[in-house]
DNA sequence: CTCAGTTCGTACCGATCAGTTCGATGATGT
DNA sequence: ACATCATCGAACTGATCGGTACGAACTGAG
């Protein structure tokens, strides 16, 4: 009674192993380019297994969509941290990052961008709006940091350049846009300095 | 002979039909969000046609976004050279014109950047792709004109935040986006001084 | 061992989809 | 008036989809 230990299977663990096979698929194929069945076949799970845990197709993805959202957030926020206190460090390494991304093999944008461009489902727009959320936060404390005059507006630059360099790699040049958007980003910094405007 | 004056109905004057209104279906819809059949019965005019004219659903979806791309170029290039002289003004001019886009009701997005999203389909990766070398030609040019050091490297910054913007505005901050992304494009053409760098 | 709950595999359901076919209809050019 | 061709409307095909149902196999607790 202490702690029941989980009950047969750890319904905890197959639900968590369920989004991490599913989620790699759901991003290369599309929301609507892999069917449940194949799903179900490729992560290794029955079909009734899935609709019991996430109740519909939507359900899952919408615990895709989070669980990534949550590591993409935490994997930025370690990139920015590792760069040490200086928020113009933390704003390169954070681009650095992206670029690295935008340069794997397996880059087809960003998740929740596409989703969102795929599912005008509540719930899916829901999570993509809670993600950029997220994400400003993150550019605003460092606008913060970076003792800007207007803190949240340039975290809301900060933001437009992350989203435009991810979709552009995505769509138009891979290679050039997370170095582009970092030049972008460095130049906004002393333009936002207290004594710069007003 | 001089000329057949077309020929019975127009098939030029058909086919531009189709496109116009089968457009601003599948926008709201969705590329998958909309059957063929609905479409046609929408537009008022047989599957046959149809697929006469554009042989399959992936044909008419290219045709359509082939003709919306040269739409919008023309418009955003229209609310540039509207704005007189100053590269500066012209810039601001686009995306104060962007931002009004933004809010009006049926704005759902960039119909290229959700189509690419969508369809991973090698012909509409390839309008998606074209018309973001159209808009960065377009915005290389400004940089150009305000004397940018290097051009190339503002026009891309500049599409970022154009890009940028959009998706924000559709997926965040709808009022917002535009006027952020101007305030960034602004400070970045005197960050862009040739007396700026090296 | 026994019982209960979980999972699997498979078959099935109703709906929808892209694309084809075809006879009827209408307009065009001669 | 006649022949031609685009168009329509509606039926049809074959496939796929999300979701459900069910018996068999497996797992764990008492």
């Amino acid at each position: 009674m202490p702690v029941p230990k989980g009950s047969t299977i750890d319904p905890e663990r197959t639900r968590a192993g369920i989004i991490d096979a599913a989620a790699p698929l759901l991003y290369e194929r599309g929301l609507d380019g892999i069917g449940v069945a194949e799903l179900c076949a490729r992560v290794g799970v029955s079909k009734e297994t899935v609709y019991r845990y996430f109740g519909t197709k939507d359900g899952l993805i919408q615990a895709v969509l989070e669980a990534r959202s949550e590591r993409v957030t935490a994997w930025i926020a370690g990139a920015a941290a590792a760069a040490g206190d200086d928020p113009r460090e933390q704003l390169a390494a954070v681009f650095d990052e992206l670029q690295r991304w935008y340069e794997e093999p397996t880059f087809r944008g960003c998740a929740m961008q596409n989703a969102a461009a795929q599912h005008q489902v509540e719930a899916v727009q829901a999570v993509t709006a809670r993600h950029l959320d997220r994400r400003l936060g993150l550019l605003t404390a460092i606008a913060e940091r970076a003792g800007a005059a207007d803190p949240d507006a340039l975290g809301r630059q900060l933001l437009l350049l992350v989203e435009g360099a991810t979709l552009v790699a995505a769509h138009h040049d891979r290679a050039g846009a997370g170095h582009h958007a970092k030049q972008a980003a460095l130049a906004l910094l002393p333009a936002n300095r207290p004594s710069g405007r007003r």
